[in-house]
DNA sequence: TGCTTAATGTCGAAA
DNA sequence: TTTCGACGTTAAGCA
């Protein structure tokens, strides 16, 4: 289906070859990546100017351009998208030139010595970047929101010592009954299955009567330990993280917002009693 | 002196023969490129998944770990410095995990196709990176400070209106004549040489009786320039842009903490008068 | 398009 | 080492 990306190398090519060969890139959008002694300068909301050295040059499809020195994590100059970029040979050097529309932008790049030019073409890559929460953040949420993993849980207490551990959320459920929810960010495995396992056989040697269930809550579970969950007679909630981030988020932002009204609602409040 | 940068490249290597070369890349502090179909999970600060598909992987001999999509200006995944970093073969799989200490963060790509891998030795980048103040800031600087430019001027005006354009400053000397400056950021040009006499006729047209002096203030003037300057009777003085950057930003700090200090003081002062 | 806010912000300098 | 402020901040979510 997706065809294999297909790299072309040149290696010290001449000025004329490198601009040539990026000229061409830049026309056919390859994401492009060059290692050349070069001199940079840069104008906009800024200016710059960076003498000649060793650096790593890299031209993307939709014209986002990055000049990398060869140590430290952030670009020494860049363009976030380019508008158009063109390229020229002059005086024995390559000058890439990429303007950038609003802001309005340059960035020259003059390369006076090409130790090597890579043209990419066919890169894919389409997977979607999941940001998890962590586990404490995601059983903060249940906490809050105890009805991700079932309707009416009243949730009784948090991170409870129960023989040797800690059960992660205490609740009760509709029918009075207690829940020992276990919550895992990543895959259940057959271990998290033991752990719940064992807090409720914890509380029940300590509360004979009462019936206790317990829920494993994780975005997935291996076969085998869902498997032994049911033989245990145990219970397994699925939950999406990255829905539960983009929840937490929004609360997040909704909280501050509150929050900022409130502030404003009492300076309203202070200046009504002054006058 | 400094030798010629070395590059290895090595098309579609095997997942073996790719995990030698990148921990040997590694090993040796080598600058390293990578093309490759990976997957990327990461956990410190927050957490982030990323399925396979094709990118950019960076590995710089200081331990800065960049991870590029085909697409954009950030990096999607990174290390800002890793204190260590280790290299695995699993599962038809070339496994680089970098990880950082403070705050401790660990960033796991998993290399499942490498297209291409490069490891440059001899990268050189000595140069100075400067950041321009624009016009209008040396200008202001100028202003401000106006001996970088001569002992005993005293600024009489900015941006006054002569003839068809605006002159930057207007000043007298110790001897009292009128001083007209013009600055330029980058290296002036005949054409500024001809603006600043341009002003300068103007103002003796105005005040024929009183001596007008024009000074052209540059970091740099081209020969041509120079010679025309001298010919018209008028000056040239060289000003670093750099210096004044790092002038201007001190003063910046400096006029943060007496501000912060004036506020202070007047925090006592309001204290002592409730007393 | 412009504005506001969060960020694995990063980075540098002062305390 | 921690804190603080600036940045060519960038990037996402809304009005």
């Amino acid at each position: 289906m997706s065809e294999k990306p297909h790299t072309l190398v040149l290696h010290n090519p001449g000025i004329d070859e490198a601009a040539r060969e990026i000229a061409q890139g830049v026309a056919q959008k390859d994401f492009m990546i060059m290692l050349a002694r070069c001199s940079v300068e840069y104008e906009g909301r800024g200016a710059s100017k960076l003498g000649p050295g060793d650096r790593l040059i890299i031209v993307k499809p939709d014209g986002a351009v990055l000049v990398h020195r060869p140590m430290g994590y952030s670009p020494v100059n860049w363009q976030p998208e380019s508008h158009v970029i063109n390229v020229d040979v002059l005086k024995d050097a390559v000058v890439l030139r990429s303007v950038r529309r609003r802001p309005k932008e340059i960035l020259v790049i003059r390369l006076e010595q090409v130790y090597l030019l890579v043209r990419a073409k066919g890169l894919t890559d389409k997977a979607e970047f999941i940001e998890y929460m962590d586990e404490a953040e995601i059983s903060d949420y249940i906490a809050r929101h105890p009805e991700v993993v079932e309707q009416g849980l009243q949730i009784i207490s948090r991170e409870r010592r129960v023989g040797e551990g800690y059960v992660d959320i205490l609740a009760r459920d509709r029918s009075n009954n207690y829940v020992v929810i276990e919550v895992k960010r990543i895959t259940a495995n057959e271990d998290a299955v033991k752990q719940l396992y064992s807090y409720v056989e914890e509380l029940r040697k300590a509360n004979p009567e009462a019936p206790i269930r317990g829920i494993l809550v994780a975005p997935s579970i291996t076969k085998d330990a869902l498997i032994l969950l049911n033989s245990l007679g145990l219970e397994y909630k699925q939950i999406d993280p990255v829905k539960l981030h983009k929840e937490a988020r929004k609360e997040k932002q909704s909280k501050h917002s509150r929050s900022l009204l409130e502030y404003l609602g009492k300076k309203e409040e202070s200046l009504r009693r002054r006058r």
